[in-house]
Parts: structure tokens; sequence; C-alpha cells
DNA sequence: GTGAAAGCGCTAACAC
DNA sequence: GTGTTAGCGCTTTCAC
């Protein structure tokens, strides 16, 4: 009874455990963290009495303590967005069976909340930053937060899904341009010729090499380019494809790239309330492959990245970095294509 | 350029402010946390570090020293699942704003791995956990876990969106119940009487919730009940919803309620390929309101549960618990009917 | 109003 | 192998 109210209400730590097992808090610290050989018959003991009272190590005393906390934090522009989120569980799940803990932020698309959320994390004493979208994004890195980060980064590394121009971030990149060429080609191959690109900002830095990809591949298959089938000053949503897809109509594409899921819905929207069916008259194509692709009618032909081998990949970077190896600062993802239904060949002109 | 290097490099601690500002580590402390009064000029110097250096006090010292860590710990299901992506936002949103961070575990429909993560929460000791989705939806709660929790509850409160028997977790529910009216009386009062119901299992609290409110309704306004159009023995997820409707078709519902976007998204596909129109041949509902009911053709009609109210509240009785008060144990979240395109009058029978 | 000192729970030399 | 001791960086009595 009296037991049983110890172990009800108290929080235990190494001590207790020391003091009823007869040995030192540092032995129980030795068969915590493996660190140095204890007799078998005291780390028995030991082992039982953590079992016993269900005992958990701060880890909060353990960060103070070796100055290493185990924690990845992790800046997402907005997890409600589904290439965020698979991105971000595939991180969770790679830093777990690495022994880690992810904290994340989202920035929400406030940029200069990103700041304030470094601090943040600079503050939990993480081990290494990893950012996805926001600021790294951009094509020309900004001046004043290129500034913090390098500030940051004498004690803290990061790791980049973009750029940042000056610092010394560990950039793992998906590779736009293949991306772009495995659709064009994918759009060629099936005659097509009148080939749009809507969605997104050309001072993203993704973007922008996705149009510039655009225009050499329709170089290279010596097929006009014409600047009225590009719609690349807008935004990454639902609407700015619906209301692009709307003007682009005149322009008769036979064929539309979204720059995600999310505008390819909005520009689907249009199509569909023009009559037009998607891939008979025109088809559409994505990049990012999220589970919107396979829940629109008909299903979206889009670009993969595989999500959890990315994942692998920042969490692998990240805990390099951590641990002051020298690694790569330059690492690439590459895309692959998915096929379904919203791409067919063009209709003869 | 002495200075210079200093600030570049070591993590400064709370005794190199107090050693510059010619004071001691208590009183920077003081005006740290504002707990006690400080000579106006001492407290202007001691700022003034603090800004020159950038200094951040080392959240885990503290949590350690004063016991709290204002981290709230969060479990969900899934965040890749829009529904729970949008309650960690609003949560995040919520607790940054009363000065708390929050940690995010996936346990990834792996029921077993929640334990796992309620201990890792416990390492990490946060101040309160919230528990979203997993177990705590359990019409039955499963005994281990509970016995889990109430050990667990005499260090560290939980509230949780469902409910889990025998312990004094706070639950935050949505009303589910309410939430069928809504649906069963917009459906009714355009004069559907065979409403099917497809999705979920009658395992989970709310699903059972809805079926029977399903039936009252039905009852109420003396439509007879038809087993066949009940179909909750399955998943929450677009192949479950597909698979169901496409033998569902056969019983002829004039309407269908799908228990989440997910599955709508399935029930959609699955009727337009039976060359049916909604809502001009089949009516179809939603419960949670996610993006997805905006972006599919037509748009959804759905339950709405205005995410952001939900989260401040789960994050209030969070703190209130963490805090001590003697809050109500048992809160309600009042849902509300978005309609959109996929509902409408029913055809003549 | 402010400093000295103890303590939060753990790890890591350092002795023996 | 194992105990002793000294921090890790902060908060908080307790004096003065």
């Amino acid at each position: 009874m009296d037991t049983q109210k110890q172990n009800e209400s108290k929080v235990i730590t190494i001590y207790d455990i020391a003091k009823e097992a007869g040995v030192s808090a540092a032995t129980v610290s030795r068969v915590l963290t493996n660190s140095a050989n204890v007799r078998p018959e005291k780390k028995e003991r030991i082992h039982r009495l953590i079992e016993k009272y269900n005992f958990k190590p701060n880890a909060l005393a353990r960060g103070l303590s070796d100055t290493r906390s185990k924690v990845i934090g992790i800046i997402v522009a907005d997890v409600r967005n589904p290439f965020y989120a698979d991105l971000f569980v595939a991180c969770e799940v790679a830093a777990r069976k690495a022994g880690y803990t992810v904290l994340l932020f989202n920035s929400l698309g406030e940029t200069q909340q990103e700041e304030k959320l470094l601090e943040k994390l600079q503050e939990q004493r993480v081990d290494v930053i990893i950012q996805v979208g926001g600021r790294v994004d951009d094509l020309q890195s900004n001046k004043e937060y290129v500034e913090k980060v390098k500030h940051l980064m004498n004690t803290i590394p990061m790791v980049v899904t973009g750029k940042l121009d000056g610092t010394d971030c560990c950039q793992v990149r998906i590779d736009a341009t293949k991306s772009t060429e495995l659709l064009m080609e994918h759009l060629i191959g099936l005659n097509h010729t009148r080939i749009a690109l809507i969605g997104g900002s050309m001072s993203v830095q993704s973007t922008y090499e996705k149009c510039q990809c655009y225009k050499q591949m329709l170089a290279k298959y010596n097929i006009p380019f014409r600047p009225e089938l590009i719609a690349q000053d807008g935004f990454y949503n639902f609407e700015n494809g619906y209301d692009r897809m709307n003007k682009m109509i005149a322009h008769k594409p036979s064929a539309v790239i979204a720059i995600n899921d999310f505008t390819a819905a909005g520009i689907m929207r249009s199509i569909t309330e023009h009559g037009l069916r998607i891939p008979q008259d025109i088809s559409l194509v994505s990049y990012d492959n999220t589970f919107i692709s396979n829940v629109l009618a008909p299903k979206l032909t889009s670009i993969d990245y595989n999500y959890e081998a990315f994942g692998k990949k920042l969490v692998k970077a990240a805990l390099g970095m951590a641990a002051g190896k020298e690694i790569s600062r330059m690492q690439m993802v590459t895309p692959s294509l998915i096929i379904r239904e919203s791409s067919g060949p063009a209709v003869n002109p």
C-alpha cells in the first residue's frame, strides 16, 4: 500500500531508483544510456525498478546536461497543405527511428513570422533545424533572413528544401527541372503542342526553374513558345487555378500543367464548367502527387517525389549536420511521373 | 572585433549577461520573467545586452528549474488527414498566443503506438497532453490504455476529443448527434427518404452516435428504416467509400451521407462512374468540411466544426487542467451545416 | 531591490 | 565496475 502510493503520485528520478537499488545515480545513468559496463545483477535490478515505477528519464535534464536535446526543429509553411504534411510525417518517422523527436512549427504564410519561429526553436535548443517552404523558396534570398540564419548557424545547423544564398545551409532540393522534363515529354509524346503552364509565382525558385525548363523543352522539340500560355504571377491555390484557367480557355491550350494539385483542382473546375472534358478535350497534369491527385475525377497525372525517401534524406542530412559531419551541401530529390487519367493524346488541331 | 567574435560563436547564458551588466544572474532572471521589481536603469541595461547578444533563455534549463516546460503535447492519428491538420494548426495558434509550444506526434493508425507516444511526451515533460483521434475514439475504451492513462494522469493531465472511460480526462467533443440532425433535416427537407449512410465503423463512438441519431431522425419523420442503406463496418477512406457505394447503388438511395470528406470523394467517384449525376440523381453530403469539400466537383455540402474555435477550446481546457483548475470535464463543439452544390431536391420516386 | 546559494534531474569526467 | 563530484542554465527562497 505504501509503495503503491509512491508509485502513483510523485515523479521519480534516477535518485529514487538508485536508492532503492542500492547503487549510485551514476550507475543508473549508465544503464540508462548504456554508456559503460555495469555488473549484470545490478543492471538487472535497476531495470526491474525502472519497469516497476515506469520510470522515464527527464528529457529536459538530459538535454541540459549533455547539451544535445535530441530534437529536430521543423519549420513548414503550412501542414494543412498535404505536400508539407506528407513530408513532415516522413521526417517524423525517420527521426523517431533515429531516436530523435521532431518539433513542428507552422509559419502560415507570414514570412516575418519565420524569424520568430527560428528563435523559438533556438530557445528549445533543438539540435538542428529543417526548413521546408517559406523564405527558403525565394528566388532572391531575403537579406535580413539570411543574416539571421547566418548568425543562428553559429549554434544550430540548418537544412532547407530550397536555398538561402550566402548561408551554409544544407540544401535538399526537388529537381524541378527534371520534374518539368518528365511532364513535358509526357505531353509532347501525346502530341500536345499548345501546352499551358498555370499557377505559382516567378519569385519562387522552383517555379522559376519550371518555367525555364518549360521553354527549353519547347525549343528542344521545335514547338513555338507562346507567352500567353503562361500564367505564373499568382498563388498556389484552387482559386488562382480557377481564375487563370478561365482566362486561359480563350487561348485554347490542348494541355495544361498545374503548379500543384490545389491549382490543378481549380483548373479542373474551370475546364469542366466550360463544358470541356479531361482528357478528351484538354489534358491536365500537375506537380506534387498529393492525395488530391487521387481524389479528383479524373484522377490526376502528377509528379511524385517519394515523400518517404525525401523525408529520410532530410533527416539524414540534418543529423549529419548536427553531428558536425562534413556532408554534401546540395542534394537532389529525384521526381517520377505517375500517369493517371487526366492526360491523353492531343486532339487533332 | 573581440565582442564581435563572442557574439558570433558561443552560446551565451544568463551569467554572461549578468557579468557584463554588473548584476547577479538572479537579477537577469527577474527581468526575464518579470517576476520582481528591478531598478529601471539595471533593467534597461540588461535589456540592451539581451538585444545585443540576441540572447534566448534556454527552455530546457527553465523547464527543469520550474518543473513546467510550457509545452503542450498533442497526439493525433495522422496530420496528413486534413481534419487533424486543421485542428492541430488551430491548437498551435491558440497555444502560441498563450506562450506555449506544441509538440505533435502522429500515431499513424497504430493504436499500440499510442502508449509509446504517451511515454515520449512524458519524457519531454509536457505540461498537458491533448489526444485527438485514435483510442479516444473507441466506443469501448481499451482497458490497457485506460490503465496507462490513469497512471499517467497522476502527473500529466489529459484532454481528449473522444472519451476514455474510467479516466479523469477532460472531454472536448464534437456533437455528433447534432451534426447528424443537421444533415438529416437538410435532406428530409429536400424530400429525401431513401437516405444511405456510408463509411466508418460502429466501433467508433462518433460513428455509432451518428448511426443512432440517423435512426431516430427517420423515426421522427416516419420514414421507414432500411438496414441495407447503412454501411458502417469499414474504414474512413476513399476506397471504402467507393466500394460501399458501388454496392449501395443497387438499393437506389436518393441521398447519401458520407462519414467524412475522404469517403465522400470515393462515393462521388462511384456515383459518377454509374452515370448518375450529383445532385440531380443523388444528393451527397458529408461530415468534417475539410478543404476537400471545396475541391471536389460538385462542391460538397458538409458539416463544419469551426476548427479555430475547436482548437481554442481544446487549448483552453488543456491549460486549465495544467494549471490545476477545476474545469468542466465535458464540453461540446457545436457543428454547423455548410450547404454547397452536392445536395438538392429528391427526384420524384 | 538585489545577491548568494540551493536545487531542478541528468551526464560525464575523475578517482578508486 | 562504481561512487563522488562538478556542472548544464535557469528559477527561487532567503537574507540583507
